[in-house]
DNA sequence: CGCCAGGCCGTGT
DNA sequence: ACACGGCATGGC
């Protein structure tokens, strides 16, 4: 199968380029339709003035924090969002993102759909890359990759592009599924960006995806 | 200069 | 329930 092969291919990432949970949450908010070049800059003002923590965030000035991320855009949604985020973890989890991973996944999930600024993606990549829970991220790229296949009509949502993408671990043993979950959605991260450079360029290439830059090897155990 | 980036939300049908 | 436009900024 294509997931097999592209997990093959590309091996383990060990993804998400943050150095802390937060810092991945904040990355999530931040990366929403932005490049994450963007976001880098943005995560960059927010180290160097030492507000990537839970702390920093929770006393900086809402106005203050839309200029720190002012270069990943929509500053003024994202700012609001963070805040209400840190407010949220302050009221029910006593400031600790460490408490919140220990809700049962559907519980926290649904607590962070509850908050402004976090749809599914947003959600799920929260879940799996801060919390590492078995959540599996549909993006942009991972749409293209299965509705260009025919292996979902175009206008599938979220949820079923989902429940697709997860049943090609329904082999592994549930405590391997959030390394899983983690390597597969890197690659296809890694994929999009570098697949003809730009995603939308794909559009007209009937072979997008089709094979690994990489030669396959044997079957990995995803 | 125009299009795009690892979405989400409010509004109108 | 679902399509659609707005949101902000920087890169190419």
């Amino acid at each position: 199968m294509l997931y097999e092969r592209l997990l093959a291919a590309y091996g383990p990432q060990q993804w998400w380029p943050a150095k802390t949970p937060l810092e991945v949450v904040v990355g999530a908010y931040l990366t929403q339709n932005t490049a994450w070049t963007s976001v880098e800059r943005s995560l960059q003002n927010l180290e160097s003035s030492g507000i990537l923590t839970v702390d920093g965030l929770r006393k900086i000035t809402e106005e203050d924090l839309r200029t720190l991320i002012r270069p990943s855009g929509y500053m003024i949604r994202k700012a609001a969002a963070i805040k209400a985020l840190i407010a949220f973890l302050d009221c029910a989890y006593g400031g600790s993102l460490q408490q919140l991973a220990e809700e049962s996944p559907g519980t926290a999930r649904e607590r962070l759909l509850a908050l402004p600024g976090v749809g599914p993606e947003t959600a799920d990549a929260i879940l799996l890359y801060a919390l590492g829970q078995p959540a599996m991220v549909v993006d942009e790229y991972l749409r293209r990759v299965v509705t260009r296949h025919g292996l979902m009509p175009p206008e599938s949502k979220y949820s079923q592009i989902q429940a697709l993408a997860e049943s090609a671990f329904n082999a592994d043993l549930p405590a391997t599924r959030a390394q899983h979950y983690n390597e597969f959605h890197a690659v296809i991260v890694q994929v999009g960006k570098s697949h003809c450079g730009r995603v939308a360029q794909c559009e007209s290439c009937p072979l997008a995806f089709d094979l690994p830059v990489t030669p396959p090897r044997s079957q990995s155990a995803a």
